[in-house]
DNA sequence: GATCCTCGAGTTCT
DNA sequence: CTCGAGGATC
């Protein structure tokens, strides 16, 4: 056979024999495998799979110098990992941009003309799978890598657990490998073996899933490929990461026909389609097939299939301009409404709340809704006991969108705002002229007093760690706090006797205490939860007056000169200061400790930066969100949460949103985090 | 007075 | 993320 070559040299070897045996079982069962995973077409039944599987192992166990990775009785092997290693991609896997509606994708198609200068412009179409993108790494044509995606500059190196799917190839089929091919695709479950699965795991007692793309996910983490092996994982492939030593490739779909003679499983639903009309008609068809593909889909794919073009058009930050992802809408399930209840926020607002019968959308099972206030309530006109369609909007947040009128009970409830607190009694007032009705308990209300400490110990606050919802609740329901202040009088006696709580937490808790006393001026102004004061007018009126105790002596004249306050700002902090009992609590929690550098905000606000407005959207490869910020911060730049055409730059990390498309349009300067970390002056 | 920009506040689930 | 509303600007 011509390509006994590829499996080493040992043709000298007395055990010639069964080493051409061992290679055409392993050719076979190779076979077998194309045929039944990639082609979904299996040619011979289990039980003849099963026999030569079995003859080859024997064989192996016979002869264990011949066993070669990429056999296929290799596919398990090792023990269970501790944690997966992470690995930096070769060439970084990117994300694609998103649409939604139909006229984005019109601007996607007009950008690409007017960007080539052309009109007959050719898409290679795909279906979006919903599973985990991973990649492969090929060397000399054996399977030697698998991570995951990652952020996209970083994954965790899963090879070992997509060494069991049957359905990627250990070894590439062609005479010819070449030297290095990174193969991007998905990682995935059929719907049909999802079910099985659940099936099963349900006979077992275990959890079950609750969609395939959880299922593939939770399988594709398992430290132990034993279990992983247990699982009906397949792979599509999508793409080419970094290859060399391949064939000249002229389009994408040139590329993945490469693929699929390697034999490696690409969609059968990909296309070849010209123009715009082209890739609504497929949008379409796709859509139409959608519940009869074998595999969930959130949407579909469009590349320009020319990679002399694809390379003309370029990047924007983290995705490629020559493709989109168009998704289908949001999915949408029904659900019955069991009440409307209200919630109390820090500042009394009086929120309705949907308790939905659970519900399972998008991913998740939904339980809850916010209706967001009154008016919402009547314009969608909700009420209890209605049978009321819901979504999961802008990705995460429950939404009703609508209610089946026509199956309204008879005794549905339309929701009523109830006039007083339901949690301290209080007066509910709502001013004419604003949305939000309010609990007029202030701390007094005990779910005002709540949402003050929780917000005081926030992370962006005073960063009390381990102070948390469960803990407060306690601690007020039990009256052993009243005031802010009296969170630092907390000792472990009065801790280690709370439910949940033994010494080793409770004393957590205090060291997070003593922690959080050393903060800053702006902080600290922050955790008071003065209305309308929030991170960035703190940090102003830090700024501003240097020192706590300016703050407090300064009256509405002096406080509007403070950028960005206004009337109605300078005044909810003149009330709230001028309060005798807030006064109190301020002089308290200082004689508790609290301290911090007097005047720290007025230095070094001179950098590279200064006068910049930036905004951060998506995720960056290394930096925190709060991390990137400090250090614009640090250089004298502001950072924004919006973009306008006031922004001097946006830095886009990966699964970027709205305001990167935003800044596309306005035509602003985009950095990724490598340029901006470049702009900064080196980190000391 | 209108418009644009930004900030504050609230929110769900894992 | 999104809405609403406060502040700045013209």
């Amino acid at each position: 056979m011509a390509q006994a070559g590829l499996f080493g040299d040992a043709a000298a070897s007395p055990v010639s024999n069964d080493e051409k045996k061992i290679a055409t079982l392993r050719e076979q069962i190779r076979q077998y495998d194309y045929q039944y995973y990639v082609l979904d077409a299996p040619t011979v039944p289990d039980s003849e799979y099963d026999k030569l599987y079995r003859e080859l192992q024997a064989l192996e166990n016979a002869n264990p110098q011949l066993i070669t990775t990429d056999s296929p009785t290799q596919r398990v092997g090792g023990s269970p990992l501790k944690a997966f290693a992470s690995i930096t991609h070769r060439q970084a896997m990117l994300s694609l941009n998103n649409a939604f509606e139909e006229d984005e994708l019109l601007a996607f198609d007009k950008r690409i003309r007017e960007g080539l200068g052309r009109e007959d412009i050719e898409y290679a179409v795909e279906p979006k799978f919903d599973g985990l993108a991973i990649t492969l790494t090929y060397e000399n044509g054996l399977l030697t890598q698998g991570a995951t995606r990652g952020d996209g500059y970083t994954g965790e190196d899963v090879t070992s657990n997509l060494r069991t799917i049957r359905a990627i190839p250990t070894r590439l089929h062609t005479t010819t490998p070449p030297k290095l091919l990174e193969v991007r695709g998905e990682v995935l479950i059929l719907k049909r073996d999802f079910e099985k699965l659940n099936r099963e795991q349900e006979a077992r007692g275990d959890k079950l899933f609750a969609n395939p793309r959880n299922a593939a996910a939770g399988s594709l983490r398992q430290l132990d490929p034993n279990i992983t092996r247990t699982r009906p994982l397949t792979f599509f492939a999508y793409g080419l990461g970094a290859a060399e030593g391949i064939p000249m490739l002229a389009t994408h779909s040139a590329a993945m026909d490469y693929l699929a003679g390697l034999r490696l499983p690409v969609c059968r639903e990909r296309a070849t389609v010209k123009g715009l009309q082209g890739i609504l008609d497929y949008y379409q068809n796709i859509g139409n097939k959608r519940t009869v593909l074998p595999f969930d889909i959130d949407g579909v794919v469009y590349k320009v299939n020319s990679l002399s073009q694809q390379n003309e058009l370029g990047f924007v930050s983290r995705a490629p301009r020559w493709a989109i992802a168009h998704k289908f809408p949001a999915q949408e399930a029904l659900t019955v409404v069991e009440a409307i209840e209200v919630q109390v926020g820090r500042t009394g607002a009086i929120t309705p709340v949907a308790r939905l019968k659970p519900v399972f959308v998008g991913g998740v099972t939904v339980t809850n809704a916010t209706l967001h206030n009154e008016d919402e309530v009547r314009r969608k006109d909700v009420h209890a006991g209605d049978t009321v369609s819901v979504r999961r909007a802008g990705d995460v947040i429950p939404e009703v969108v609508s209610v089946v009128l026509e199956k309204r009970p008879a005794d549905a409830r339309a929701f009523v705002m109830p006039t007083t607190c339901p949690i301290c009694g209080s007066h509910i007032i709502k001013q004419e002229d604003e949305a939000i009705a309010r609990c007029s308990g202030g701390l007094f209300c005990p779910a005002q007093r709540k949402q003050a400490i929780l917000h005081f110990a926030s992370r962006r606050a005073m960063d009390i760690e381990g102070l948390g919802e469960k803990l407060v609740d306690q601690l007020v329901d039990a009256e052993l706090v009243h005031t802010l202040a009296d969170i630092y009088r907390l000792d472990m006696g009065t801790l280690a006797n709370l439910d949940r709580m033994a010494e080793k937490s409770a004393q957590n808790i205090l060291d997070a205490l003593e922690h959080s006393k050393k903060t800053t001026l702006a902080r600290f102004i922050y955790a008071l939860g003065i209305r309308n004061v929030g991170e960035a007018t703190a940090k102003d009126l830090a700024r501003h007056f240097g020192s706590l105790q300016a703050v407090q002596q300064a009256d509405i004249e002096a406080l509007l000169q403070v950028p960005d306050v206004g009337p109605i700002v300078a005044d909810s902090i003149f009330q709230f200061l001028g309060e005798p009992h807030n006064r109190e609590v301020i002089a308290a929690l200082m004689q508790a400790g609290i301290h911090w550098q007097e005047n720290a905000g007025k230095a070094n606000t001179i950098g590279v930066l200064t006068g910049k407005t930036l905004v951060l959207t998506g995720t960056l490869p290394s930096l925190s969100r709060d991390q990137a910020k400090e250090l614009i911060e640090a250089a004298g730049g502001k950072v924004s949460g919006s973009v306008s055409k006031k922004t001097d730059f946006v830095v886009a990390g990966a699964e970027a949103g709205s305001k990167l498309d935003k800044a596309q349009e306005l035509g602003l300067v985009i950095l990724d985090e490598a340029a901006l970390l470049a702009m900064l002056p080196a980190a000391t």
